[in-house]
DNA sequence: CTGTTAGCGCTTTCAC
DNA sequence: GTGAAAGCGCTAACAG
């Protein structure tokens, strides 16, 4: 049904060498006889085969973003983006969930790599955080470039975010305000991310001759789940001999939410009575009352630079291949003097 | 460097044939040669070449799914299972950016048809709003399912919300709560859900005998910035003669987030003082203090069931082609009885 | 500048 | 039960 090389090569009155070349802008085809092909094409409404194409090329012109299903949401906002690129490049752009160490995603990896063939792999904390990927991919020799990785000394490409700065300028902006008894909302250990916030967190203090107090650092696995938990230790004081903190720096804005609303349920007024401050800043940190200040972190830009980087190593490029983007503090209304 | 189905026959001392046969797990090989095979398949480490096998098949085996951007985030969570389901059903599923109407969209879809050849294609609103993309694949004889279309007279199959239900049950509950100044924040027209939640809104309205106020009903765009700004201009008092509504009920989620921070804004306690109620049921809106109450749209199943039906009508089976999801309401602390 | 020839790796008749 | 041969639609040498 549908037209192939042949049939126009033989409608123009050509070879399909000739074709082939006028559809891949090949040089060596006079102008009248690109012309007499193009009409061709034209009338037949042919469109090459890409099966046929990826076949005799041996390439599949795909590239998969490997993605733990709970990072999907910070990742939406850029799809749109990322997909533009693939089409440009003209490479199909698939994702695949992928949670580190189960049996059942290593199993489709290999099947990824194996039949699938593609020609290059992004990975998204925190896939990384399972060797596998990074060992598979190299054994195969298939190009991986890494968002934010746990490991930075592997030597593999990677576009990351600065934690440990982004951290420390929240903590100092809470510093500045006053605040002595911050308490930090810890994440999982499988990111790289959890770690730096958490020594910038510590680093800011210390700058500042404040004592570092395990007591103030909860557990929070970044989700709201996690820091409405911790918060409501935090803030209880019958558990603690001790005061309570005056603010909250959660690793993660998810965290955060869970921190205001364990506030509003206690009655405690933010920032007036307690300051909160997030990291991330997602979309919906500007719309939750009365603004979430945090730390911007690239995400988006991240995840688009490391498909970009992606595509210029399959070039045969040799870029940058280990960027570290600045994080910046955005301050809104959670975050204010301490009461007395 | 990645052997054959040739090197698999030559180990096995068989034909390629054999070697397929063993592979597609078809009949007519006794086992002691299925064994053979078998194991050489494993010493070699072969695994087909799908690019090839699509040729000769004449089949892309992918499935493509058209996606306005503005949806990405409450299709993320769903994402994954409907990955996983093409995974298993040996298809790759593309996500494609669509903007209706958009000329660069357009050459992309046709490209998809045509060059990409994608054996089928799901929509997601406001995509098949453009009623391009119907014709265009009606034209190419390429299976189309569409989640919650503008026209569902079109014959086509699809999977929808019951949004008239869905809103209808909204305003009964803040009628009976003893509302009787309910404000409506509408959403764009190329959503069939905005109609049908505004229908559902005025029938349960004209039930109970309480008059539709055109004043009460303020354009949002479904979003957050839309929910915003038409909040302030139904709750400023100046604006109006009358007196402002007691409660809001937003066509959305996001609308909704703009409507309670405006009325956090302005001072104004929720529920106590202004109720607000929202559509979508968004991961977040149990996040939000003080949770908001809102109609259970099943966006997920939808998408997945979509993206099933799909699969089943490529397999050449007749399902149920129409399917309407019903939602439900999910009371959260954002409503309560009207101040006096 | 143009065409001929030979595959890419698989499935599919159709004999045996 | 098994295999030989043909060909999917394209690109890549290599002649002319």
């Amino acid at each position: 049904m549908s037209s192939t090389i042949k049939d126009v090569a033989r409608l123009a009155g050509c070879s399909i060498k000739t074709v082939s070349r006028v559809i891949n802008n090949e040089p060596h085809v006079t102008p009248q006889t690109r012309a007499r092909v193009q009409a061709a094409i034209r009338t037949l409404g042919y469109a090459p085969n890409i099966a046929a194409r990826r076949l005799v090329q041996r390439k599949a012109s795909s590239l998969c973003i490997l993605m733990y299903p709970g990072f999907f949401q910070p990742a939406s906002a850029v799809l749109s983006r990322i997909l533009d690129l693939g089409y440009e490049e003209n490479y199909d752009i698939l994702i695949q969930p992928y949670y580190p160490t189960f049996p059942v995603s290593r199993n489709r990896l290999v099947n990824a790599i194996y039949e699938r063939r593609f020609d290059g792999f992004v990975t998204t904390p925190p896939c990384d955080a399972d060797g596998f990927v990074a060992d598979l991919l190299a054994t195969y020799k298939v190009p991986l470039v890494q968002v934010d990785p746990l490991d930075r000394s592997s030597g593999l490409p990677y576009v990351a975010g600065d934690d440990f700065q982004g951290a420390q300028a929240a903590t100092a902006h809470l510093l500045e305000l006053g605040h002595c008894r911050i308490a930090f909302l810890m994440g999982p250990r499988n990111l790289r991310s959890s770690g730096d916030r958490l020594n910038g967190y510590r680093a800011a203090l210390e700058a500042r001759g404040i004592p570092y107090d395990p007591e103030l650092v909860q557990p929070s696995e970044f989700t709201f789940d996690g820091g409405l938990t911790a918060a409501r230790l935090l803030l209880a004081p019958s558990l603690h001999d001790l005061q309570p903190p005056t603010a909250i720096f959660a690793g993660s804005d998810e965290a955060a939410y869970g921190a205001l609303y364990t506030s509003q349920e206690l009655g405690l007024s933010v920032p007036s009575q307690l300051s909160i401050c997030g990291y991330g800043d997602l979309p919906f940190s500007a719309h939750i009352w009365p603004g979430l200040t945090t730390v911007h972190q690239p995400d988006e830009e991240m995840l688009e630079q490391a498909v970009r980087l992606l595509f210029e190593l399959l070039k045969g490029a040799v870029p940058a291949t280990q960027v570290v983007l600045p994080a910046r503090l955005v301050a809104r209304g959670s975050t204010g003097a301490p009461a007395e």
